[in-house]
Order: C-alpha cells, then structure tokens, then sequence
DNA sequence: TTGGTATATCGGGAAAAGTCGATATATATT
DNA sequence: AATATATATCGACTTTTCCCGATATACCAA
C-alpha cells in the first residue's frame, strides 16, 4: 500500500473521526441493531448519521478508509459493516516509528 | 496541533521522503559543507538539490512539515538548518497508537 | 415481479493543495 | 554602500479533494 494514500486517507477530521469512533463501537453506536462489532463492526448508515454528511459521502469515505487497510468491510444481506483493520493499522504505526 | 494537518503534512511522496532522509542527514547529505547535523540539521539548500524540486516548493514543504512539528527550523547566518522533532513524531506515534 | 431499503457510483461545483517563476528579505562580503 | 547568496513569500495556473444530489445496484419481503 502506497505510504501516501493512508496518510491521505488519515487527512480528513470526519474520516479521523470514523477510526476513532470504531475503536469502542458499542460505547459509539449504540443503537445498531443486532449488534454483532468484534466480528462485522458498524454499518454504513449507522456511521452517516452520527457523522452528518450526505449516505454517498460517508460510503466515499468508508471505501478510502478501506483502500488504505485502515478499515475492513463485511456484507450482510443489504447491509454493509466496517470496522477497524487491526493488521493495517499495525502497519502504520511501523511506518511511523522506522521511517520517519 | 491539529490532527488532521499533521496528517495532511506526511500526505506528500516528497515531504515523506525529506523526513525519510533527515533520520539518516549524514548518509543523505554528505555534501553538506561544515555540517553539524546533530544540533542544526540540514539545510533547505541541500534539500531542495536532493529532491529535484523548486527552491519556493521545498522551502513551502519544509514550513509545512514545521507547522506539523514534524521538523524544526535553525537559522544560521544565511542558512536554514531543517532536523527532525522528535517530540512532533513522538505525539503522532501516540495519536496513531491510542486515537485510531 | 413489484416495491422498499441499504449501499455504491457518477457528475459537478467549490475549495484546497501542488508547483512553478518572479520577487522580497535577510545575511555576508567587499 | 553595493553585490552576492540563501531562504521566504507572492501570484498564478493546474490538479486534487470535499461534499453534494441524482442515479444505479444489490438485496429483501410481499
């Protein structure tokens, strides 16, 4: 993965927000229903609403955030969930700490 | 500092690669004449040759890498001597490791 | 198969970033 | 003071990002 499109991706205070908010889903997203955040994490809508910009914005940002393994998505029916890509994240913290 | 600007400073191939460079300004820079790379760090100069760039650009990219805390500035006679902020990477390691 | 809901994709207008050459400023040398 | 060098700032143009509404697609239920 290119270095420069995680930081792109990591360069929008919703997006940040995102991450951030699925680290503790079930604190952030109370009212997903049936719930199921260690193994499928927060659908789309969920995440829209409480970030309140546009559906096609937040599913634009939910797939630049998966571009750049920071998160992974699983479809269920008509639902798509995201949560946090533990492995890309790791990366990250890699690239920050031997390379810069 | 912002977040989202410390981010937006590291989404650029050639602000990553200038930071890149000063973990290792000896290697990087071997034809900086007088140099103390320890205490002042490189000049923009020296940069600006090694990343084929304008002089306005690199002198743009090292004020906002310095914006970011990612670096920081000495000015020496004429000379500008960019080195790395530790405590500017520091802060980001620990944003990464406990916000996303 | 018809309709309803969730998500993705497309097209676009406004704002920001990338990058340059020209110019201004600061410092050093003569 | 005049000139030379290093860096910073300005103005402009191009490319990218932000964010939207409209539309398409996927899936579900009746």
């Amino acid at each position: 993965m290119d270095q420069v499109e995680i930081f792109k991706a990591l360069s929008n205070k919703t997006r940040l927000q995102i991450l951030n908010w699925l680290k503790a889903p079930a604190e952030n997203f109370p009212d997903q229903p049936n719930a199921d955040f260690e193994n499928v994490g927060v659908c789309v809508g969920q995440i829209q609403v409480k970030a309140g910009l546009s559906q096609s914005t937040i599913s634009e940002y939910l797939s630049i955030l998966q571009r750049a393994d920071l998160v992974c998505a699983t479809r269920v029916g008509q639902w798509t969930y995201y949560k946090r890509n533990k492995e890309g994240l790791a990366q990250l913290s890699k690239i920050i700490n031997s390379e810069l």
